[in-house]
DNA sequence: ATGGCAAGCTAAGCTTGA
């Protein structure tokens, strides 16, 4: 079972490239985007139901922003759009699909490098989301939360923690509000196989960074620990180049 | 310390992103 999480900023952009090529050759069971940047209907994907996969869509309501989609070849039974919050659900962040086995939800946390004022909107979400997330697992104790976080854990998380001490993404309290959101009983699944630094999801457009590999590591693959003994392995398959990010995949059985 | 690139808005420049 494969499970992929890839913010593809913007989906008509990357379906000019070979984004349905690749989702071939990678098979994902189940794949999670963020950043589509569209609506379901301003586009086809008719290339996807072929290969056998089940669309679900939660987009922003503000044009070419923001939004989230989960790709699954197996039937969920049942779909979860948004999280409950209108001040949330209008910018299209969060995606659950409910297995017989486990659930997998998906979320495009906000960004806060734009303006204080969306620092402070992220701060909140972050703090509501981990209240979200608490009952969440009450209700489904077997679950995979993945996406782009926006949020880089610790120092080895990123090319230049000094630099970036206090930039927003890097700041202790998010920092902090990570460690937090683990101790619900989450454990990061690209952590949980390596302690190696230098495993980015994000790099900069700008001035060569892909390639020098300078990045951040902001997207996750977190799993219940009642998962522990389904996973096998989690990787960033750094080969993909759609976006400013990576798709990270989880294995499991 | 700053800016550097890209997508998509809307129709040449702005907003967002981290």
């Amino acid at each position: 079972m494969k499970i992929i999480t890839y913010n593809i900023n913007g989906i008509r952009a990357v379906l000019k490239k070979d984004f349905v090529a690749w989702c071939k050759a990678a098979k994902p069971d189940v794949l999670c985007l963020q950043e589509v940047k569209a609506l379901e209907s301003q586009v086809d994907l008719s290339a996807f139901q072929d290969l056998g996969y089940h669309i679900y869509w939660h987009a922003a309501e503000r044009k070419g922003y923001s939004g989230v989609a989960v790709f699954s070849k197996i039937k969920p039974k049942h779909i979860e759009v948004g999280c409950g919050e209108n001040i949330y659900d209008a910018e299209g962040r969060v995606l659950r699909v409910d297995f017989e086995k486990y659930a997998v939800l998906t979320t495009y946390m906000p960004s806060g490098s734009s303006s204080e004022e969306r620092q402070f909107f992220k701060l909140d979400w972050l703090s509501f989301f981990k209240d979200y997330t608490k009952k969440l697992l009450r209700k489904h104790p077997n679950i995979i939360i993945n996406g782009d976080f926006n949020v880089c854990h610790q120092p080895i998380d990123i090319h230049n923690p000094i630099a970036n001490w206090n930039t927003p993404g890097f700041t202790e309290e998010e920092r902090d509000w990570f460690t937090a959101y683990l101790r619900l009983g989450l454990v990061d699944g690209f952590r949980n196989f390596t302690s190696a630094p230098h495993h980015y999801s994000w790099w900069s457009y700008r001035a060569g960074a892909r390639k020098k590999n300078l990045g951040w590591r902001i997207d996750y693959q977190l799993f219940s620990k009642e998962m522990q003994p389904l996973i096998k392995r989690c990787v960033h398959l750094t080969e993909a180049m759609h976006s400013d990010h990576c798709p990270v995949l989880l294995e499991l059985n």
